[in-house]
DNA sequence: ATCCAGGTTCGGG
DNA sequence: CCCGAACATGGA
């Protein structure tokens, strides 16, 4: 075992079927994204490790992922959670053999999987960030969503000042259930989005929803459990199984996007029938959460 | 102006 | 159980 120090960067081997390329490019597909930015083939964010803020930017080097802390030194606990970390986000220990194998041929994913292959489905590890994030991507334009996000997590969030810029983290369940409906309106987040994010954040913070309690559960059992909530409906719940949860069979049916992409995909004058959205739900068992991922990747401009 | 956005809740048949 | 309406706002 070689002796590294503090600031030497991570070298992580990187699975069959992965594309970093692609990956950063569904991470930059929105110019008001606030949590992370991409820049010059790197992935640059801000997280917490063991209570400090660490900003770390990951990059593609031959093929491993070199991960560097930027402004700090990182101890061993500390680059252990950062491996899971992004792990987790990139989804790095999921064989996609298997998907690829099941969409060769089909008439709606068969391309899709050739154009993005090594792909991964980026996921959202913090549960309290994941609902959040439907909740205010509800029935409004993608953009306008992350603009209304960008100013939540600008008055609310943790930041770092770093070589002057700043960065910025999803703000703390804490902090969001002791807000007022009115705070949130000069943002101009409706009464209704802003009371159900009040209420998801006081479940969170009295430790009445946990990731570790729901993934112990059947998937009946936490789309029951979810959907429980205010303000998470289907959509929603299938959102955070498929963005937060991993679940590989999550798949929201109802999504705009979803039905846009495979509208357009099959040059048909009009949206798929719910029927036929139910057939590709069995059909794309247990996948459907990855052919969700990739027909919304497909709807980047 | 009108319609649609990565929906959900609520009240009525 | 299913259906329409209301919710707020921005962009095409």
């Amino acid at each position: 075992m070689v002796k590294v120090s503090g600031d030497d960067p991570i070298y992580l081997s990187v699975p069959a079927n992965f594309d970093f390329d692609q990956c950063l490019r569904f991470l930059d597909r929105n110019p008001h994204e606030i949590l992370h930015r991409v820049e010059n083939g790197r992935w640059i964010k801000l997280i917490e490790l063991a209570k400090t803020p660490v900003i770390i930017q990951v990059s593609k080097v031959s093929e491993h992922l070199c991960v560097k802390a930027l402004n700090t030194e990182l101890d061993q606990e500390q680059r252990i959670t950062l491996v899971s970390f992004l792990e987790e986000v990139f989804d790095l220990n999921s064989d996609l053999t298997a998907f690829y194998q099941k969409m060769r041929g089909d008439p709606i994913m068969g391309d899709l999987c050739e154009e993005y292959q090594g792909l991964r489905l980026l996921g959202i590890p913090d549960l309290f960030e994941a609902l959040c994030w439907c909740i205010i991507g509800q029935q409004i334009n993608l953009n306008f969503a992350y603009k209304l996000k960008q100013r939540l997590v600008q008055a609310t969030g943790d930041k770092l000042h770093y070589m002057g810029r700043d960065y910025f983290m999803f703000p703390r369940a804490e902090v969001v259930a002791n807000m007022s409906v009115k705070e949130f309106s000069h943002w101009q987040f409706s009464a209704a989005k802003a009371s159900y994010l009040i209420g998801v954040a006081e479940q969170i913070q009295a430790g009445a929803l946990t990731k570790s309690g729901l993934l112990g559960k059947s998937v009946g059992h936490i789309e029951q459990t979810l959907m429980g909530l205010k303000g998470i409906g289907t959509w929603s719940a299938q959102y955070v199984m498929m963005k937060c949860l991993r679940i590989g069979a999550a798949f929201p049916v109802h999504d705009v996007g979803l039905q846009n992409a495979i509208k357009v995909i099959t040059d048909s004058p009009k949206k798929p029938s719910l029927a036929q959205l139910h057939q590709l739900n069995r059909k794309w068992h247990p996948w459907q959460a990855y052919a969700t991922f990739y027909l919304w990747h497909s709807l980047i401009k």
